[in-house]
DNA sequence: GATAATAGTTATCAAAGGTAACTATTTTAC
DNA sequence: GTAAAATAGTTACCTTTGATAACTATTATC
């Protein structure tokens, strides 16, 4: 049981920016795969739309995401705002300073292996079971 | 972020037995550490004390645990009832097989490899910063 | 063109956490 | 030996983050 510890304390860390876990996780998102829908925001996050819906609101009204035109009048692709990716890189230095600390006397190497096999698993559950999101059922 | 996927599927495993993870972690963890206090139940689970009276009353109500006189009348210890032990079995098999799932192509020394170094960070975000719960400060 | 599927939203509920403020005990310090 | 501090737990209430159900609007498919 890692991730309880993990996440109280990057909560503490992302309170700093007036920031919860679920928007970074957005916002992270974005700064890699930019103009991104909805959907691939669930997907990617392993949740449903409404509660998505819901997160990218909340970023919209600080202007940290804004719309851009997809090709489907149904899609809302999102991309990071000019304001966004500035404040991308505050809370980076935040965060790069945690993942530091946490890391302390953990090789590079120990940490590929253990991202290597955590992907495993991932891929393991979302295979099999249902670790998957509703919507791609259908 | 391995977490989501993984806590969706163990929860829809756990509910065949009507449970959530919060519950389970607690009945997982008296199987090991019988009598254990609430306080040393909020340690391991990385919560506060109010979330721990709450989920223990419910196992409290469905006969899964129960109270055994501590030698402090302030301290309330909890250990599994014979019907919690039974049940714990139970849901041990759903277990078993998800973590079998969910393991397939991992070989036993990946994994403990990967345990190791997750416990080590886990170790360093308790040390350092305050991965911790707050009753420890005082 | 009717039906399916896809993308998103709204409303509402639940799980799981937190804080503040409290009671009841037990320890510690003077 | 009592007053103050610490410890264990509880109650009340709030927040975050998720889920479902039921919906609209748009696009694809047959």
């Amino acid at each position: 049981m890692l991730y309880r510890p993990f996440e109280k304390r990057l909560n503490t860390e992302l309170a700093k920016h007036e920031l919860h876990r679920a928007q970074w996780t957005i916002i992270y998102y974005l700064e890699n795969i930019n103009p991104a829908t909805l959907v691939e925001l669930s997907n990617y996050q392993g949740v449903e739309k409404p509660t998505i819906t819901r997160t990218v609101s909340q970023l919209e009204e600080r202007g940290i995401v804004e719309q851009v035109p997809g090709k489907d009048k149904r899609e809302k692709r999102m991309q990071l705002t000019k304001a966004g990716k500035q404040f991308y890189q505050e809370i980076r230095k935040t965060v790069d300073a945690y993942e530091e600390e946490i890391l302390m006397g953990i090789s590079e190497e120990e940490l590929k292996t253990a991202i290597v096999i955590m992907d495993d698993i991932r891929k393991n559950i979302i295979q099999s079971g249902d670790g998957e999101v509703g919507t791609n059922k259908n």
